[in-house]
DNA sequence: CAACTATATAGATATATAGTTATATAGTTA
DNA sequence: TAACTATATAACTATATATCTATATAGTTG
């Protein structure tokens, strides 16, 4: 079947790939994998502004992957969906091993792409 | 331990969510995922541009996820990392749960937090 | 109530990037 | 060689968004 996801649920997952895929925001989801946290506290801690972190958070929430509490003047971000962090692990690995195969391949000589003849069209 | 990845693996692992995050990308590799395909075949099945579907090639091909080979004048990609598929999957069904989640919110009456109830807020 | 605190939002700017059109490159075939 | 084909790249436009500053909102405390 060549359709896995319908052009919607494409969108969705592009969109959750997207969220994951700015540095201050799996900064926070890494910072949150402790435990919840007043805003104050993210704020301090990565060293970036109070309306910036408020943005993602608020963007993380939206899409589902943090929840929020209010207690008194503070509230808590948490993370709702741990699949994230194994999002993370899998992403890591990953890329960890394609810069090993890269630095390999710059230790060793390319040796050339063997040429194949050509076979016709592939119609399938 | 606070910190998980160093900034420079945060940026990394960014970089290859963002490669993710895009519903061309993630179209060209569920196409791929059947098998190798020449440029050309994308571009029909795709219905973009030759450029574009290049350009988008370029990125997934150096971010590790696609691999190319040569025939002839054809150019055939394939499936590099089939992690992929799994960080699909998993987005897919998180996803899928957490907008089944805010259905049910909808249907049911918000009688979780305490004091909002004072008037309808759209937003949340 | 006013003053204060914590967080959210609005508006502006700058950068990134998806898509376009036009052109360049590489390989093939006459 | 020139003509042709498949793919890549360049230059541009338009849109999205990360970050900033300033301000608004919500809750607390005097």
């Amino acid at each position: 079947m060549p359709i896995r996801l319908t052009d919607t649920m494409t969108e969705v997952v592009a969109q959750r790939f997207r969220l994951l895929g700015e540095p201050m925001r799996l900064r926070i989801l890494q910072l949150l994998e402790e435990g919840e946290l007043p805003v104050n506290e993210i704020v301090d801690t990565l060293k970036s502004s109070q309306p910036n972190i408020s943005k993602h958070l608020q963007a993380l929430c939206h899409g589902g992957l943090i929840c929020r509490r209010r207690d008194g003047l503070n509230i808590f971000y948490s993370i709702a969906d741990p699949m994230v962090f194994k999002l993370c692990d899998l992403v890591c690995n990953s890329a960890t091993e394609h810069t090993r195969a890269r630095l390999a391949e710059m230790n060793a000589p390319p040796a050339g792409e063997h040429k194949t003849r050509r076979n016709g069209r592939s119609r399938n």
